[in-house]
DNA sequence: AATAGAAATGAGAAGCTTACGCATTGGCGT
DNA sequence: ACGCCAATGCGTAAGCTTCTCATTTCTATT
């Protein structure tokens, strides 16, 4: 239940809080700005503010529920956190966000990492390029 | 000389290109950001803007004669393009910057790409964490 | 269930970085 | 040296995100 994740994340359970992690649950597959979800939340007539909007995604990010992605351009985008770490390809044309994991990769880092004498908190590694989908160019928005 | 590299760039040689591209060269160990480089010309009192600033650093990394780099946090940071592709590592506490460049790491994201059909243009990889020098908490500014 | 205290919210304004508009200046080919 | 077009400087605006503060909503406790 959304209540029990938004308690164990040490969060008082609001409304605007239930009602943006179920927008989050709903497009799990995608990757939402604020504004995306200030969007849907006017679509379910709900009197919450954008400003709440951003405060509720950096709790749960905070909170290790959601994770907030600086992709190329304006906006970050946020997700749930899945428990199981990704990396994202990113189509330049059409938005398309794919996403990966690779073994290899993440092992090298830690070596890296090692060999500069850094305790590696995080990463970001964001792939940029053209997906190659035939209906590619019809860019969004 | 300077000139030459700003007219093969296809851009006319100007005042503040010219001191720009001083800037960062005098710099080159360093990641800018496009203020810092206005702060810097004032230093040397040249009657240079920060809207031109700006704009100079965007046509350099147009022309590719400079990267412009997003790490965690507000402003993009620039560095002069020396040739040879880099990724970097940032410490989260004092904002040391080191680079590295892995060839498992840029083969394994090529093989991604492909098995994910796109055509890569670009990529971004930054290792966050903590730097561990004695004297590092002494974070800047 | 009612109450009180603390935390969260909504609305608007502010902050920060970056881009833009336009009058003026300045390279550069002639 | 001249003149044209690009580039600049300044101020302003835009876009995203955070802040402020009066008001509302949780939650723990009676
Ligand atoms: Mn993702
Ligand atoms: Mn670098
Ligand atoms: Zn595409
Ligand atoms: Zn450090």
């Amino acid at each position: 239940m959304d209540q029990q994740t938004i308690r164990k994340a040490g969060l008082k359970v609001t409304l605007p809080r239930m009602k943006i992690l179920e927008i989050l649950e709903e497009n799990a597959q995608r990757h939402m700005t604020a504004e995306d979800v200030y969007k849907e939340l006017l679509l379910r007539d709900e009197e919450i503010g954008l400003a709440t909007v951003y405060r509720v995604l950096t709790q749960f990010e905070a909170a290790g529920l959601a994770e907030r992605h600086h992709f190329e351009g304006g906006q970050a985008v946020f997700e749930l956190n899945r428990g199981e770490h990704h990396d994202h390809i990113v189509c330049l044309t059409c938005g398309k966000v794919e996403e990966f994991m690779d073994e290899t990769i993440e092992k090298c880092q830690a070596k890296i990492a090692k060999k500069h004498g850094f305790t590696i908190a995080d990463h970001s590694l964001i792939l940029y390029g053209e997906c190659n989908n035939p209906k590619c160019p019809n860019r969004p928005k």
